[in-house]
DNA sequence: CCGAAGAATGTAACTATATAACGTTTTTTC
DNA sequence: GAAAAAACGTTATATAGTTACATTCTTCGG
């Protein structure tokens, strides 16, 4: 929240990162937009506008299996970060693992492939939920 | 091709199932339907639902990261595939590793996870795009 | 302080992707 | 060969994301 002033995001930015912080779940682009019509936001472009931003600064993630979005852990992203999300609760956690990212460089390595993007998402069920 | 018969594919699931093995490349729900129109598929439904049952059938698997669609390796998949896309070119490859297959374990096992439905995409640039 | 350049915004229309609902036909199984 | 299950056909609708274009705000050199 305090970042707001320090990252210099414009109103919109903030808005949307605010929404996703509060969420504390991955969050539709169209969700956003409802929840923010009371703040002057009215269409789906601005949206969209301020998650691409968000996503160059690095403060925020797509969840591609989800079409939705969530703001990042504080980690630095040398490595790949691995979403763990739960089909039931919708409860997503955000994993950086070593070892998956030596898997990977393994793989561009033997294959000649530059990785750019990597997604990494692993639908499932949470520990709450096998025991609740 | 053959195992058109050998797996008992209905007409629809035929057709889709073809479409995408002659494309090799991923292919988009709607790029499917426009290629099967001559063939009697007319709307979305058609192909959603041929799409899930080869996806069923493990002869087909869904790239969450370009909504699209491609025919599976013939490797059996106890262990996590994991899609290595080309942004230039389209070109995927499929690949089968052990290391990130135990690596997805380790995290499970950390966090209490059960992963049901891994999603492993990375995008980047392949060997003949860099050089060419 | 001023003005140009770049970034961000506002708005409407549109395209792309996916599903719901409902009834019919085909296939399987006993 | 009848009941159950699976697949199919069709229309309408829901959800997700983009194009195009005009406007406003910010920054930064002069």
């Amino acid at each position: 929240m305090l970042k707001k002033q320090e990252l210099k995001l414009t109103k919109n930015q903030a808005l949307v990162f605010n929404a996703l912080n509060k969420a504390r779940k991955p969050v539709g682009a169209y969700d956003l937009l409802d929840e923010l019509r009371d703040h002057g936001i009215k269409a789906p472009l601005q949206i969209y506008r301020a998650l691409d931003h968000l996503i160059e600064l690095r403060l925020a993630h797509r969840l591609e299996s989800l079409n939705a979005w969530t703001t990042c852990c504080d980690a630095d992203h040398a490595s790949a970060a691995v979403f763990v999300i739960c089909d039931d609760c919708g409860n997503v956690e955000e994993h950086i693992d070593a070892d998956l990212t030596s898997s990977v460089e393994n793989i561009a390595k033997r294959s000649g492939f530059a990785p750019k993007r990597p997604v990494f998402e692993i639908h499932g069920q949470c520990g709450g939920c096998k025991s609740g």
